[in-house]
DNA sequence: AATATTCATCGTAAATTTGCGATGAACTAT
DNA sequence: ATAGTTCATCGCAAATTTACGATGAATATT
């Protein structure tokens, strides 16, 4: 039972408020500039397949996948099937939702 | 010359607005619970020395310190030497532009 | 049945983030 | 001069993010 010296610290147990926990949620999904891009598109467009994002950006479809994922892990969009294709809106409840953090937040 | 087989195709070139920058720039910066708590506790108390982060956060002193770098490289707080110590505040003009610039993106 | 389309997911590589302890710079106090 | 305080920065490890191509599931078309 030597690992007790050099050990790392264990995460430290700090918990925070559900404020601090949403908005820094929020803000990580809208921290990279292709996933602001796609959210303006969609806030515009009402709703658009994958398609029509791997058109409008110069990216691999995978990492657009990618990004609509962290988009969706967010609560920001949400994906309807519409076989063989997937349409992405805002998830309005949780837009309204951030936007109230945020707004609050900077008061 | 065979490294064009299978090379991964180098950054997609694509150049985003102001706008898309500027709010994935700060959203990054808010995108730690630590990070907010910290600005919080900057906006209710003026200004801070880092001693008092390490007091109410428990966390290393070089992660806090880690953190308030991350926070002025994104522009939002700024630092005055105060010799031994360094005063914290947020910086208005910065907080102000995030602010504008997030109350408009959620429109 | 065979083929084509749309898209998520897997595997991988490179870069970045997050955390720590150790160190040292800058200044104060003894 | 010596010792103490405050804090950024370095070096490192682990985790996460970002990008790609390849694959395969689901469905529509021929």
């Amino acid at each position: 039972m030597n690992y007790l010296i050099h050990m790392q610290r264990t995460a430290a147990p700090i918990d925070y408020s559900i404020q601090e926990e949403k908005i820094a949620r929020y803000a990580k999904a809208l921290a990279h500039p292709i996933r602001i891009r796609i959210l303006k598109f969609l806030d515009q467009q009402a709703c658009c397949f994958t398609g029509e994002f791997t058109e409008e950006i110069p990216l691999a479809q995978s990492t657009i996948s990618q990004h609509l994922k962290e988009l969706k892990d967010a609560g920001l969009i949400q994906g309807n099937v519409m076989p063989p294709r997937i349409k992405y809106c805002i998830n309005k409840e949780a837009w309204m939702e951030a936007k109230q953090y945020f707004t609050n937040f900077f008061s």
